[in-house]
DNA sequence: GAAAGCAGTTAACACACATTTAATATGATA
DNA sequence: TATCATATTAAATGTGTGTTAACTGCTTTC
Protein backbone atom coordinates (compact mmCIF):
# COMPACT_ATOMS: atom_id res chain seq x y z
CA UNK A 1 0.00 0.00 0.00
CA UNK A 2 1.33 3.02 -0.61
CA UNK A 3 1.43 6.43 1.87
CA UNK A 4 -0.68 8.40 -0.02
CA UNK A 5 -3.50 5.60 0.26
CA UNK A 6 -3.19 5.64 3.80
CA UNK A 7 -5.41 6.90 6.21
CA UNK A 8 -4.89 8.34 9.75
CA UNK A 9 -7.76 10.19 12.00
CA UNK A 10 -6.27 12.38 14.06
CA UNK A 11 -8.46 13.13 17.50
CA UNK A 12 -7.86 15.45 20.15
CA UNK A 13 -9.86 18.63 21.68
CA UNK A 14 -6.52 20.81 21.50
CA UNK A 15 -6.31 22.83 18.14
CA UNK A 16 -2.25 23.00 18.76
CA UNK A 17 -1.85 18.78 19.02
CA UNK A 18 -4.10 18.47 16.01
CA UNK A 19 -2.06 21.20 13.97
CA UNK A 20 1.54 19.16 14.97
CA UNK A 21 0.77 16.31 14.87
CA UNK A 22 -1.27 16.45 11.70
CA UNK A 23 1.12 18.34 9.55
CA UNK A 24 3.85 15.76 10.92
CA UNK A 25 2.03 13.18 9.59
CA UNK A 26 0.89 14.81 6.41
CA UNK A 27 4.38 16.03 5.46
CA UNK A 28 5.00 12.54 5.30
CA UNK A 29 2.00 12.00 2.37
CA UNK A 30 -0.26 10.60 5.14
CA UNK A 31 -4.11 11.53 4.15
CA UNK A 32 -5.21 13.20 7.32
CA UNK A 33 -8.47 13.83 9.07
CA UNK A 34 -9.37 15.21 12.50
CA UNK A 35 -11.94 15.02 15.24
CA UNK A 36 -12.17 17.16 18.59
CA UNK A 37 -13.82 14.41 20.93
CA UNK A 38 -14.91 10.93 21.11
CA UNK A 39 -18.58 11.44 19.33
CA UNK A 40 -17.16 13.31 16.19
CA UNK A 41 -14.15 10.62 16.24
CA UNK A 42 -16.60 7.81 16.19
CA UNK A 43 -19.05 9.44 13.30
CA UNK A 44 -15.33 10.04 11.76
CA UNK A 45 -13.94 6.57 11.95
CA UNK A 46 -17.13 5.48 10.12
CA UNK A 47 -17.18 7.64 7.41
CA UNK A 48 -14.23 7.87 6.29
CA UNK A 49 -12.60 3.93 7.70
CA UNK A 50 -9.02 5.13 8.24
CA UNK A 51 -6.35 2.64 8.92
CA UNK A 52 -5.02 4.41 11.93
CA UNK A 53 -6.56 6.53 14.49
CA UNK A 54 -4.21 8.44 17.40
CA UNK A 55 -6.29 9.41 19.86
CA UNK A 56 -5.99 11.36 22.92
CA UNK A 57 -7.48 9.98 25.88
CA UNK A 58 -9.16 12.48 27.70
CA UNK A 59 -11.39 14.74 25.87
CA UNK A 60 -14.98 16.67 26.43
CA UNK A 61 -17.74 14.66 24.96
CA UNK A 62 -16.46 11.28 25.28
CA UNK A 63 -13.15 10.16 26.57
CA UNK A 64 -11.04 8.07 24.21
CA UNK A 65 -11.28 5.17 26.33
CA UNK A 66 -15.43 4.82 25.27
CA UNK A 67 -14.59 5.98 22.09
CA UNK A 68 -12.14 3.14 21.19
CA UNK A 69 -14.42 0.44 22.62
CA UNK A 70 -17.32 1.92 20.57
CA UNK A 71 -15.13 1.68 17.23
CA UNK A 72 -13.78 -1.65 17.91
CA UNK A 73 -17.29 -3.10 17.97
CA UNK A 74 -18.09 -2.45 14.62
CA UNK A 75 -16.76 -5.00 12.49
CA UNK A 76 -16.00 -2.67 9.38
CA UNK A 77 -13.17 -1.18 11.51
CA UNK A 78 -11.93 -4.35 13.02
CA UNK A 79 -8.63 -3.72 11.26
CA UNK A 80 -8.00 -0.34 12.56
CA UNK A 81 -5.32 0.58 14.40
CA UNK A 82 -5.94 2.75 17.48
CA UNK A 83 -3.23 4.44 19.37
CA UNK A 84 -3.95 6.52 22.55
CA UNK A 85 -2.18 10.03 23.01
CA UNK A 86 -1.19 10.20 27.12
CA UNK A 87 0.70 12.18 28.95
CA UNK A 88 3.74 10.00 30.74
CA UNK A 89 2.91 8.77 33.72
CA UNK A 90 -1.25 8.51 33.35
CA UNK A 91 -0.77 4.87 34.46
CA UNK A 92 -4.59 4.19 35.11
CA UNK A 93 -5.19 5.40 31.81
CA UNK A 94 -2.50 3.01 30.13
CA UNK A 95 -4.08 -0.27 31.48
CA UNK A 96 -7.98 1.21 30.63
CA UNK A 97 -7.20 1.97 27.40
CA UNK A 98 -5.46 -1.65 26.55
CA UNK A 99 -8.43 -3.23 28.25
CA UNK A 100 -10.84 -1.25 25.46
CA UNK A 101 -8.40 -2.44 22.81
CA UNK A 102 -5.79 0.28 22.34
CA UNK A 103 -3.12 -1.06 20.20
CA UNK A 104 -0.36 1.74 21.15
CA UNK A 105 0.50 4.65 23.10
CA UNK A 106 2.25 7.69 22.49
CA UNK A 107 3.75 9.50 25.50
CA UNK A 108 3.30 13.02 25.51
CA UNK A 109 5.12 15.76 25.50
CA UNK A 110 5.25 14.61 21.29
CA UNK A 111 8.06 14.81 19.66
CA UNK A 112 7.77 14.25 15.84
CA UNK A 113 10.54 12.30 15.05
CA UNK A 114 9.15 9.43 17.76
CA UNK A 115 5.76 10.39 16.85
CA UNK A 116 6.44 9.13 13.05
CA UNK A 117 8.65 6.55 13.43
CA UNK A 118 6.13 4.95 15.74
CA UNK A 119 3.43 5.68 13.13
CA UNK A 120 5.42 3.87 10.68
CA UNK A 121 6.41 0.78 12.54
CA UNK A 122 2.21 0.62 13.46
CA UNK A 123 1.65 0.47 9.81
CA UNK A 124 3.98 -1.65 8.95
CA UNK A 125 1.73 -4.38 9.59
CA UNK A 126 -0.85 -2.98 7.05
CA UNK A 127 1.60 -3.47 4.45
CA UNK A 128 3.24 -6.36 4.87
CA UNK A 129 -0.15 -7.93 5.27
CA UNK A 130 -1.09 -6.92 1.86
CA UNK A 131 2.04 -7.19 0.03
CA UNK A 132 2.68 -9.63 -2.28
CA UNK A 133 4.03 -13.00 -1.36
CA UNK A 134 6.92 -13.21 -0.86
CA UNK A 135 7.30 -16.88 -1.45
CA UNK A 136 7.18 -18.41 -4.69
CA UNK A 137 7.24 -22.25 -5.38
CA UNK A 138 7.67 -23.13 -8.98
CA UNK A 139 8.94 -27.19 -9.86
CA UNK A 140 11.58 -28.19 -7.81
CA UNK A 141 12.12 -24.44 -7.40
CA UNK A 142 11.30 -22.22 -4.37
CA UNK A 143 11.97 -18.36 -5.11
CA UNK A 144 12.15 -16.24 -1.55
CA UNK A 145 12.36 -12.97 -2.18
CA UNK A 146 12.55 -11.90 1.32
CA UNK A 147 16.00 -13.37 2.19
CA UNK A 148 16.93 -13.40 -2.12
CA UNK A 149 18.10 -17.00 -2.03
CA UNK A 150 16.29 -19.90 -4.18
CA UNK A 151 16.15 -23.33 -2.96
CA UNK A 152 16.79 -26.20 -5.90
CA UNK A 153 15.54 -29.35 -4.63
CA UNK A 154 16.11 -28.28 -1.48
CA UNK A 155 19.58 -26.95 -1.79
CA UNK A 156 20.58 -22.91 -1.34
CA UNK A 157 21.23 -21.43 -4.22
CA UNK A 158 22.60 -17.44 -4.09
CA UNK A 159 22.27 -16.00 -7.28
CA UNK A 160 23.75 -12.32 -7.98
CA UNK A 161 21.31 -9.42 -7.77
CA UNK A 162 20.56 -9.41 -11.78
CA UNK A 163 20.44 -12.96 -11.77
CA UNK A 164 17.75 -13.44 -9.00
CA UNK A 165 15.59 -10.76 -10.49
CA UNK A 166 15.53 -12.17 -13.98
CA UNK A 167 14.51 -15.45 -12.51
CA UNK A 168 12.15 -14.02 -10.34
CA UNK A 169 10.18 -12.52 -12.95
CA UNK A 170 10.09 -15.20 -15.77
CA UNK A 171 9.25 -17.58 -13.11
CA UNK A 172 6.51 -15.50 -11.80
CA UNK A 173 4.86 -16.90 -14.33
CA UNK A 174 5.76 -19.96 -15.74
CA UNK A 175 4.93 -20.58 -19.31
CA UNK A 176 4.24 -16.88 -19.88
CA UNK A 177 6.51 -15.57 -22.63
CA UNK A 178 8.32 -11.97 -21.54
CA UNK A 179 9.26 -10.05 -24.64
CA UNK A 180 12.62 -8.84 -24.40
CA UNK A 181 11.28 -5.45 -24.32
CA UNK A 182 9.27 -6.24 -21.27
CA UNK A 183 12.47 -7.86 -19.37
CA UNK A 184 14.49 -4.56 -19.66
CA UNK A 185 11.68 -3.01 -18.56
CA UNK A 186 10.66 -4.90 -15.46
CA UNK A 187 14.43 -6.15 -14.07
CA UNK A 188 16.76 -2.89 -15.77
CA UNK A 189 14.34 -0.43 -15.47
CA UNK A 190 13.17 1.19 -18.42
CA UNK A 191 15.40 4.28 -18.52
CA UNK A 192 18.65 2.13 -18.45
CA UNK A 193 20.07 1.28 -21.42
CA UNK A 194 22.12 -1.69 -21.98
CA UNK A 195 23.53 -3.87 -25.24
CA UNK A 196 21.47 -6.08 -26.80
CA UNK A 197 23.70 -9.71 -25.95
CA UNK A 198 23.01 -8.64 -22.19
CA UNK A 199 20.26 -10.51 -21.26
CA UNK A 200 21.37 -13.54 -23.36
CA UNK A 201 23.93 -13.80 -20.78
CA UNK A 202 22.12 -13.14 -17.52
CA UNK A 203 20.13 -16.28 -19.01
CA UNK A 204 23.35 -18.33 -20.15
CA UNK A 205 24.17 -18.23 -15.94
CA UNK A 206 20.72 -19.14 -14.77
CA UNK A 207 20.82 -22.14 -17.37
CA UNK A 208 24.29 -23.23 -15.73
CA UNK A 209 22.68 -22.63 -12.31
CA UNK A 210 19.25 -23.61 -12.58
CA UNK A 211 18.95 -25.85 -15.38
CA UNK A 212 19.23 -25.64 -19.18
CA UNK A 213 15.34 -26.68 -19.64
CA UNK A 214 13.86 -24.41 -17.51
CA UNK A 215 14.54 -21.59 -20.02
CA UNK A 216 12.87 -21.15 -23.20
CA UNK A 217 14.23 -18.95 -25.61
CA UNK A 218 11.29 -17.94 -28.57
CA UNK A 219 12.97 -16.52 -31.41
CA UNK A 220 12.33 -13.25 -32.45
CA UNK A 221 10.42 -12.66 -28.87
CA UNK A 222 11.69 -13.36 -25.86
CA UNK A 223 12.05 -16.18 -22.79
CA UNK A 224 9.85 -18.03 -20.77
CA UNK A 225 10.07 -20.59 -17.99
CA UNK A 226 9.15 -23.62 -17.77
CA UNK B 1 -1.81 -17.26 23.60
CA UNK B 2 -4.32 -18.65 25.66
CA UNK B 3 -5.06 -17.57 29.45
CA UNK B 4 -5.11 -21.09 30.82
CA UNK B 5 -1.42 -21.90 29.17
CA UNK B 6 -0.02 -18.68 31.22
CA UNK B 7 2.24 -19.35 33.80
CA UNK B 8 2.60 -16.98 36.70
CA UNK B 9 4.73 -17.08 39.14
CA UNK B 10 4.02 -14.85 43.10
CA UNK B 11 6.43 -14.29 45.65
CA UNK B 12 5.61 -13.12 48.64
CA UNK B 13 7.03 -13.67 52.09
CA UNK B 14 3.63 -12.99 53.59
CA UNK B 15 0.91 -15.98 53.32
CA UNK B 16 -1.65 -13.18 52.66
CA UNK B 17 -0.66 -11.52 49.70
CA UNK B 18 0.21 -15.04 48.14
CA UNK B 19 -3.56 -15.70 49.25
CA UNK B 20 -5.33 -12.84 47.96
CA UNK B 21 -3.76 -12.00 44.41
CA UNK B 22 -3.37 -15.71 43.90
CA UNK B 23 -6.92 -16.23 44.43
CA UNK B 24 -7.76 -13.25 41.91
CA UNK B 25 -5.17 -14.55 38.98
CA UNK B 26 -6.44 -17.80 39.35
CA UNK B 27 -9.95 -17.46 38.70
CA UNK B 28 -8.87 -15.24 35.56
CA UNK B 29 -7.51 -18.53 34.90
CA UNK B 30 -3.71 -18.20 34.90
CA UNK B 31 -1.62 -20.56 35.89
CA UNK B 32 0.06 -19.80 39.75
CA UNK B 33 3.21 -20.60 41.49
CA UNK B 34 4.18 -19.65 44.36
CA UNK B 35 7.47 -18.94 46.10
CA UNK B 36 8.03 -17.10 49.68
CA UNK B 37 11.73 -16.05 48.99
CA UNK B 38 14.20 -14.48 46.51
CA UNK B 39 16.15 -18.25 46.39
CA UNK B 40 13.50 -20.00 46.20
CA UNK B 41 11.90 -18.00 43.87
CA UNK B 42 14.83 -18.50 41.57
CA UNK B 43 15.07 -22.12 41.64
CA UNK B 44 10.92 -22.56 40.91
CA UNK B 45 11.40 -19.94 37.72
CA UNK B 46 14.28 -21.66 36.01
CA UNK B 47 11.72 -24.72 36.69
CA UNK B 48 8.58 -23.51 35.55
CA UNK B 49 9.60 -20.57 33.35
CA UNK B 50 6.88 -18.42 34.22
CA UNK B 51 5.65 -16.03 31.96
CA UNK B 52 5.49 -13.35 34.47
CA UNK B 53 6.89 -12.82 37.95
CA UNK B 54 4.74 -10.97 40.97
CA UNK B 55 7.35 -10.20 43.00
CA UNK B 56 7.83 -8.42 46.30
CA UNK B 57 10.97 -6.45 46.81
CA UNK B 58 11.18 -6.97 50.88
CA UNK B 59 11.86 -10.59 51.52
CA UNK B 60 14.29 -12.49 53.60
CA UNK B 61 17.20 -14.53 53.10
CA UNK B 62 17.12 -13.02 49.40
CA UNK B 63 15.43 -9.79 48.49
CA UNK B 64 13.19 -9.24 45.34
CA UNK B 65 15.90 -6.92 43.30
CA UNK B 66 18.89 -9.34 43.86
CA UNK B 67 16.37 -12.57 42.94
CA UNK B 68 15.59 -10.46 39.75
CA UNK B 69 19.09 -9.50 39.02
CA UNK B 70 19.85 -13.36 39.40
CA UNK B 71 16.79 -14.40 36.92
CA UNK B 72 17.91 -11.68 34.20
CA UNK B 73 21.00 -13.52 34.04
CA UNK B 74 19.26 -16.81 32.53
CA UNK B 75 19.04 -16.10 28.43
CA UNK B 76 15.93 -18.98 29.43
CA UNK B 77 13.47 -16.68 30.88
CA UNK B 78 14.44 -13.63 28.53
CA UNK B 79 11.55 -13.70 27.57
CA UNK B 80 9.69 -13.41 31.35
CA UNK B 81 7.80 -10.54 32.37
CA UNK B 82 8.96 -9.34 36.02
CA UNK B 83 7.14 -7.14 38.33
CA UNK B 84 7.48 -5.74 41.72
CA UNK B 85 4.98 -5.54 44.87
CA UNK B 86 6.00 -2.31 46.81
CA UNK B 87 4.65 -0.24 49.10
CA UNK B 88 3.70 3.16 47.73
CA UNK B 89 5.96 5.77 47.72
CA UNK B 90 9.23 3.31 48.60
CA UNK B 91 10.84 5.50 45.73
CA UNK B 92 14.52 4.15 45.86
CA UNK B 93 13.20 0.25 45.48
CA UNK B 94 11.44 1.48 42.17
CA UNK B 95 14.45 2.92 40.81
CA UNK B 96 16.77 0.46 42.02
CA UNK B 97 13.97 -2.09 40.44
CA UNK B 98 14.54 -0.46 37.40
CA UNK B 99 18.22 -1.22 37.00
CA UNK B 100 17.55 -4.82 38.28
CA UNK B 101 15.84 -5.41 34.74
CA UNK B 102 12.10 -5.11 36.14
CA UNK B 103 9.20 -4.33 33.81
CA UNK B 104 6.38 -2.83 35.61
CA UNK B 105 5.16 -2.25 39.53
CA UNK B 106 2.37 -3.15 41.41
CA UNK B 107 1.50 -0.48 44.44
CA UNK B 108 0.51 -2.16 47.92
CA UNK B 109 -2.09 -2.17 49.15
CA UNK B 110 -3.41 -4.31 46.31
CA UNK B 111 -6.37 -3.16 44.60
CA UNK B 112 -7.87 -6.71 42.83
CA UNK B 113 -9.30 -4.37 40.19
CA UNK B 114 -6.35 -2.87 39.51
CA UNK B 115 -3.88 -5.81 39.17
CA UNK B 116 -5.94 -7.81 37.10
CA UNK B 117 -6.11 -5.25 34.29
CA UNK B 118 -2.60 -4.48 34.87
CA UNK B 119 -1.63 -8.17 34.59
CA UNK B 120 -3.62 -8.22 31.28
CA UNK B 121 -1.73 -5.12 29.92
CA UNK B 122 1.69 -6.72 30.59
CA UNK B 123 0.71 -9.77 29.08
CA UNK B 124 -0.79 -8.59 25.83
CA UNK B 125 3.26 -7.91 24.99
CA UNK B 126 3.07 -12.08 24.78
CA UNK B 127 0.31 -11.95 22.52
CA UNK B 128 1.59 -10.05 19.39
CA UNK B 129 5.76 -10.76 20.32
CA UNK B 130 5.81 -10.66 16.43
CA UNK B 131 5.63 -7.40 15.77
CA UNK B 132 6.07 -5.33 19.65
CA UNK B 133 8.54 -7.88 21.18
CA UNK B 134 10.60 -6.22 23.21
CA UNK B 135 13.07 -9.48 23.45
CA UNK B 136 13.95 -11.41 20.60
CA UNK B 137 15.65 -14.79 20.99
CA UNK B 138 17.66 -15.57 17.70
CA UNK B 139 20.15 -18.51 18.05
CA UNK B 140 22.45 -17.65 21.06
CA UNK B 141 21.69 -13.94 20.94
CA UNK B 142 18.93 -12.39 23.79
CA UNK B 143 18.45 -8.88 22.60
CA UNK B 144 15.99 -7.14 25.76
CA UNK B 145 15.02 -4.04 23.60
CA UNK B 146 13.49 -2.40 26.67
CA UNK B 147 16.93 -2.42 28.81
CA UNK B 148 18.96 -2.11 25.49
CA UNK B 149 21.56 -4.86 26.24
CA UNK B 150 21.77 -8.23 24.79
CA UNK B 151 22.98 -11.29 25.90
CA UNK B 152 25.32 -13.57 24.13
CA UNK B 153 25.76 -17.03 25.05
CA UNK B 154 24.64 -15.35 28.05
CA UNK B 155 27.05 -13.26 28.25
CA UNK B 156 25.99 -9.62 28.27
CA UNK B 157 27.41 -7.55 25.95
CA UNK B 158 26.67 -3.46 25.98
CA UNK B 159 26.44 -2.09 22.50
CA UNK B 160 25.72 1.81 21.23
CA UNK B 161 22.34 2.99 20.23
CA UNK B 162 22.92 2.49 16.37
CA UNK B 163 24.86 -0.47 16.59
CA UNK B 164 22.00 -1.72 18.59
CA UNK B 165 19.61 -0.78 16.56
CA UNK B 166 20.90 -1.89 13.83
CA UNK B 167 21.72 -5.29 15.18
CA UNK B 168 17.85 -5.61 16.54
CA UNK B 169 16.09 -4.60 13.14
CA UNK B 170 18.09 -7.24 11.35
CA UNK B 171 17.64 -9.74 14.31
CA UNK B 172 14.09 -9.10 14.64
CA UNK B 173 13.53 -10.93 11.11
CA UNK B 174 16.45 -13.50 10.36
CA UNK B 175 17.21 -14.87 7.21
CA UNK B 176 15.16 -11.32 5.62
CA UNK B 177 17.25 -9.09 3.76
CA UNK B 178 16.76 -5.81 4.59
CA UNK B 179 17.41 -3.18 1.93
CA UNK B 180 20.17 -0.62 2.77
CA UNK B 181 17.16 1.85 2.08
CA UNK B 182 14.95 0.52 4.90
CA UNK B 183 17.99 0.14 7.12
CA UNK B 184 18.78 3.88 6.82
CA UNK B 185 15.12 4.38 7.48
CA UNK B 186 14.00 2.29 10.43
CA UNK B 187 17.82 2.88 12.20
CA UNK B 188 18.26 6.67 11.17
CA UNK B 189 15.09 7.89 10.54
CA UNK B 190 14.32 9.20 7.05
CA UNK B 191 15.17 12.25 6.88
CA UNK B 192 18.35 11.57 7.94
CA UNK B 193 21.11 11.51 5.42
CA UNK B 194 24.48 10.02 6.04
CA UNK B 195 26.87 8.65 4.11
CA UNK B 196 27.18 5.60 1.92
CA UNK B 197 29.81 3.81 4.20
CA UNK B 198 28.03 4.34 7.45
CA UNK B 199 25.80 1.21 7.44
CA UNK B 200 29.06 -0.80 6.47
CA UNK B 201 30.91 0.57 9.18
CA UNK B 202 28.14 -0.06 12.07
CA UNK B 203 27.93 -4.13 10.02
CA UNK B 204 32.00 -4.22 10.34
CA UNK B 205 31.57 -3.21 14.29
CA UNK B 206 28.63 -5.71 14.84
CA UNK B 207 30.91 -8.67 13.10
CA UNK B 208 33.64 -7.91 15.45
CA UNK B 209 31.04 -8.06 18.18
CA UNK B 210 28.82 -10.52 17.78
CA UNK B 211 30.19 -13.08 15.01
CA UNK B 212 31.38 -12.38 11.27
CA UNK B 213 29.32 -15.21 9.72
CA UNK B 214 25.73 -13.51 11.76
CA UNK B 215 25.64 -11.22 8.77
CA UNK B 216 25.57 -11.63 5.30
CA UNK B 217 25.74 -9.38 2.82
CA UNK B 218 23.18 -9.50 -0.25
CA UNK B 219 25.28 -7.13 -2.87
CA UNK B 220 23.38 -4.78 -4.15
CA UNK B 221 19.86 -5.15 -2.03
CA UNK B 222 21.39 -5.11 1.90
CA UNK B 223 22.36 -7.32 4.84
CA UNK B 224 20.23 -10.16 6.89
CA UNK B 225 20.88 -11.56 9.78
CA UNK B 226 21.32 -15.26 10.33
C1' DG C 1 37.07 24.41 31.90
C1' DA C 2 40.68 21.56 29.82
C1' DA C 3 41.49 16.80 28.87
C1' DA C 4 40.04 12.44 27.80
C1' DG C 5 36.87 9.16 26.08
C1' DC C 6 33.30 7.57 23.23
C1' DA C 7 29.65 7.40 19.55
C1' DG C 8 28.83 8.42 15.14
C1' DT C 9 30.17 9.82 10.71
C1' DT C 10 33.09 10.74 6.82
C1' DA C 11 36.81 10.14 3.58
C1' DA C 12 39.91 7.60 0.88
C1' DC C 13 41.31 3.74 -1.17
C1' DA C 14 41.41 -1.29 -2.21
C1' DC C 15 39.31 -4.94 -4.22
C1' DA C 16 36.09 -8.45 -5.48
C1' DC C 17 32.92 -9.75 -8.44
C1' DA C 18 28.60 -8.43 -10.78
C1' DT C 19 27.51 -6.72 -14.99
C1' DT C 20 28.21 -5.36 -19.60
C1' DT C 21 30.46 -5.34 -23.97
C1' DA C 22 32.68 -7.11 -27.85
C1' DA C 23 33.80 -10.51 -30.94
C1' DT C 24 32.68 -14.66 -32.95
C1' DA C 25 29.98 -18.95 -33.44
C1' DT C 26 25.82 -21.42 -34.00
C1' DG C 27 21.39 -22.36 -35.39
C1' DA C 28 16.78 -21.45 -37.27
C1' DT C 29 13.91 -19.99 -40.97
C1' DA C 30 12.51 -18.60 -45.39
C1' DT D 1 22.22 -20.58 -48.77
C1' DA D 2 21.52 -16.04 -47.01
C1' DT D 3 19.90 -13.74 -43.26
C1' DC D 4 18.82 -12.72 -38.76
C1' DA D 5 18.41 -13.72 -33.93
C1' DT D 6 20.41 -15.95 -30.31
C1' DA D 7 24.54 -18.55 -27.98
C1' DT D 8 28.91 -18.53 -26.18
C1' DT D 9 33.11 -17.06 -24.42
C1' DA D 10 36.48 -14.04 -22.69
C1' DA D 11 37.76 -9.67 -21.61
C1' DA D 12 36.62 -4.94 -20.07
C1' DT D 13 34.17 -2.09 -17.15
C1' DG D 14 32.04 -0.56 -13.25
C1' DT D 15 29.50 -0.66 -9.05
C1' DG D 16 29.15 -1.79 -4.28
C1' DT D 17 31.24 -3.23 -0.25
C1' DG D 18 35.24 -3.76 3.04
C1' DT D 19 38.49 -1.56 5.75
C1' DT D 20 41.15 1.74 8.09
C1' DA D 21 41.96 6.01 10.01
C1' DA D 22 40.82 10.45 10.87
C1' DC D 23 37.38 13.89 12.18
C1' DT D 24 33.41 15.92 14.82
C1' DG D 25 30.63 16.67 18.55
C1' DC D 26 29.16 15.21 23.12
C1' DT D 27 29.64 13.73 27.63
C1' DT D 28 32.42 12.64 31.53
C1' DT D 29 36.01 13.47 34.65
C1' DC D 30 39.12 15.66 37.43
Amino acid sequence: MKKKDIKILLVDDEPDILEIVGYNLSSEGYQISTATNGIEAIAKAKKVKPHLIIMDVMMPEMDGIEACENIRKDSNLANTIITFLTARGEDYSQVAGFDAGADDYITKPIKPKVLVSKVKALLRRLKDDDSNAQIVTVGNIVINREEYKILKDGVEIILPRKEFELLSLLASRPGKVFKREEILDRVWGNEVIVGGRTIDVHIRKLREKIGEDHFKTVKGVGYKYV
